[in-house]
DNA sequence: AAATCTTACGGGTGACGTAACGATC
DNA sequence: GATCGTTACGTCACCCGTAAGATTT
């Protein structure tokens, strides 16, 4: 499992489009297609459906969403909670 | 971030010693004594105080140690789900 | 024709294992 | 001297951006 290949999922997911999740992360548009395509075959599941020039989120990718929410909520969280230990440990001082 | 880092971590934290966490994660001892230097240094924390031969868990480490672990049981949650739908699927037929 | 997703390709960064070193039992 | 953790080094895979292709509006 990667970190980016969730994040790149949920980015997608949320705007809806490659574009536009290219655009919030950063990225290009093809490094973000890879994510979701190397994403769909790690896990053996079809996340969204081509369909025109969009990708629709299938009855697995909402499904697998709910928990993917959940673990970057987490990994996010360990940052912060890093970085107040650190503010903790420098007002020691 | 990195999920890699963080498995080091919680191996290295439940066995004690880098050595046990690399046999648990197959991998060499090198390589997980890289992963837990690395990510100390992106947290900016000493997570083991190096006594003697073996790495004792400081302070930071273990207030870290509980965040850490609820993401990883997340993300272990994910591939469970995957698989679920997986053999969901595969009932369907 | 403009926009979108995907595939192909080359380059750079990172991770791993082997080897070597220092410290401890 | 055997074990443990760390550092050095060479190699290999992975990831990204640019370029090109296919499809849709």
């Amino acid at each position: 499992m990667n970190l980016k290949r969730l994040q790149a999922f949920r980015a997608v997911y949320e705007t809806g489009s490659v574009t536009a999740a290219a655009r919030r992360l950063h990225m290009t548009q093809p490094a973000v297609s890879r994510l979701i395509g190397d994403l769909e075959k790690e896990l053996g599941l079809q996340l969204f459906a081509r369909q025109r020039q969009r990708l629709v989120c299938t009855e697995d990718g909402r499904s697998f969403f709910h928990e993917a929410e959940r673990a970057l909520a987490a990994v996010d969280q360990i940052v912060d909670i890093a970085r107040d230990i650190r503010t903790l440990k420098g007002q020691q001082f």
